[in-house]
DNA sequence: ATTACTAAACATCGAGTAA
DNA sequence: TTTACTCGATGTTTAGTAA
C-alpha cells in the first residue's frame, strides 16, 4: 500500500478545507502553492503525486483542474488525525521524581506552621500538615528539570501574607503519591531557601515515622498533571 | 518563528506517545529510528534539529539521552492536531450538482408509481412522489463523477420486489434542495435506463409546473451528506 | 491565465565509522 | 553499547520557461 507522504499532509488538509471531500473543487496550483507556503511548481507536483497514489482525483476543465479527495485519501487523513489526537491524550499524565530523603533545617516546618498558612491549608487541601516538611534531594538532572516545571504549572495556591515583622510568600501545592502509597503534597515556595535540587513535601501525618524512612532512603514521588 | 518541519511530526508524535510531555524519558536514537521507520542517524538528526528549534529538551545521562517535549513543541502538535481535526469536520457537507432539465421518456414515472414502490415511499420518505420524475442532464465531468458517489453512499433504501412478470430493483433516495428552494429527492436506481450523465429527482409536487421549469432550464441540486 | 517540464539548488536519508 | 560525524544517494523544491 502506498503510504501518504509527510509533505503531502498540508496539501491534503488544504484541499479538505476547501471542500474537496465530496465535490470537485476548482483550485489552481498557484493558489494551492500559496496556501501551503510552497511554490506553484511544488503544488503541481504534489497534486500529480497525490493523484498517482490514489489519494485524490482530478478533472481538467479547460486549463484548470478540479480536485476531489478519494475515500482512500480521506481515510488516510482521518487515520493521521486520530493517531495525533490519541497520542496527545494518552501520555501518562503525571510527573515522576526520584531522589533521597535529606534532613532539612527545620525552617520549612516553622514556616508551614504559621497561622497565616495553616488556615488556608485547612480550607484548600483539607488538612493541616504535620509540622515538619520532608526534604527530598533530586540527584539526576532530569528530575531537577522536571521539578522546575511546577513553578509554571497551576496548583492549589496558598496566598502569602504579612505580619508586623515581614512578608511571607505564596505556596503552591500539588497533590502526589510517595512511593506509590502515601498521600502528600509537593510544595513550591515563592521564596525558597533551597537550591533547585531539593523539593519539599508535606502531608497529614509524620511520614518519616509512619513509613519508617531515614536519611538517604530512596523516594519516588508521582504527581498527576491535569490538562 | 521557527516552524515545525513536516518530517518531524512523526518523531514528536512518538515522543509524546512515550510520555515525554511531562517527564524526561530515556530513549535511544536507534529505538526512535525504528519507531519512525527511519535510520538511527535520521532519528539522531531529528532530535538535534528539534532541540535546536526549541521543540524538545534533552539531558544526557551517561551515553543515553532523556528527552522531554517543551511547551512550544507540545503546543505546535496541539495546533497541528486541531487544524487537522477541524478541517476534517468543517468541510461543506453537501454535494452540489449542476445541469439542465431534459425530458424523460416517462419510464421513471411509470416505475415510481408502482404500488411496490409507493407504499415504501409513503413510510420511508413520508410522501408519495408526484408521478413523473425530473431528469437532469449533467454536462460537466465533475458533476457526473460527483453524482456517481451516491451509488456507494448510504441513503434511504426502497427495497426491490417482484410481480408475476418481472423483478424491480431497489431505489436509493437522498434528500436534497433544488435551486436552493424546492425539496426533492435524488433517486439512484439499481438498474438505471440512463447513462451516467442523467440523474433523476422526485418530489411531492409537480416541480416542472410549480417552479415553471422548461427543458434546458438550468438546475442546481444540493444534497447534504451525513458522516 | 493555466499546468508542468527541466535543471539546478537544497534537504533528507542512511551506510560507514569515529569517539 | 551509545550519539553523531562525513558524504554520497535519493527526494523535494523552485526558478526559468514551454505549451
Amino acid at each position: 500500500m502506498t503510504d501518504l507522504k509527510v509533505q503531502h499532509i498540508l496539501t491534503l488538509t488544504q484541499l479538505i478545507a476547501r471542500g474537496a471531500r465530496h465535490n470537485f473543487v476548482p483550485i489552481t496550483t498557484s493558489y494551492l502553492g500559496k496556501s501551503i507556503k510552497k511554490s506553484q511548481q511544488s503544488a503541481s507536483k504534489h497534486l500529480r503525486e497525490l493523484e498517482e497514489d490514489g489519494f485524490i482525483e482530478r478533472i481538467m476543465n479547460g486549463r484548470k483542474f478540479s480536485v476531489k479527495i478519494t475515500s482512500k485519501g480521506y481515510s488516510e487523513m482521518v487515520k493521521l488525525s486520530s493517531i495525533l489526537k490519541s497520542s496527545l491524550n494518552s501520555f501518562p499524565s503525571f510527573v515522576e521524581l526520584k531522589g533521597t530523603l535529606v534532613s532539612g533545617m527545620g525552617e520549612g516546618a516553622y514556616y508551614m506552621s504559621l497561622k497565616g498558612y495553616t488556615k488556608q491549608f485547612k480550607s484548600k487541601i483539607n488538612y493541616i500538615p504535620f509540622p515538619g516538611t520532608l526534604n527530598v534531594k533530586l540527584h539526576e538532572k532530569e528530575y531537577i528539570e522536571a521539578a522546575q516545571q511546577f513553578r509554571t504549572l497551576n496548583g492549589v495556591t496558598i496566598k502569602g501574607f504579612c505580619d508586623s515583622k515581614r512578608t511571607y510568600g505564596w505556596v503552591k501545592c500539588f497533590k502526589g503519591k510517595l512511593n506509590n502509597s502515601i498521600d502528600c503534597e509537593l510544595i513550591i515556595l515563592e521564596r525558597t531557601h533551597h537550591d533547585d535540587s531539593i523539593i519539599e513535601l508535606i502531608s497529614k501525618t509524620n511520614i518519616r515515622k509512619t513509613a519508617k524512612l531515614r536519611d538517604n532512603s530512596k523516594l519516588t514521588i508521582r504527581i498527576p498533571i491535569k490538562g
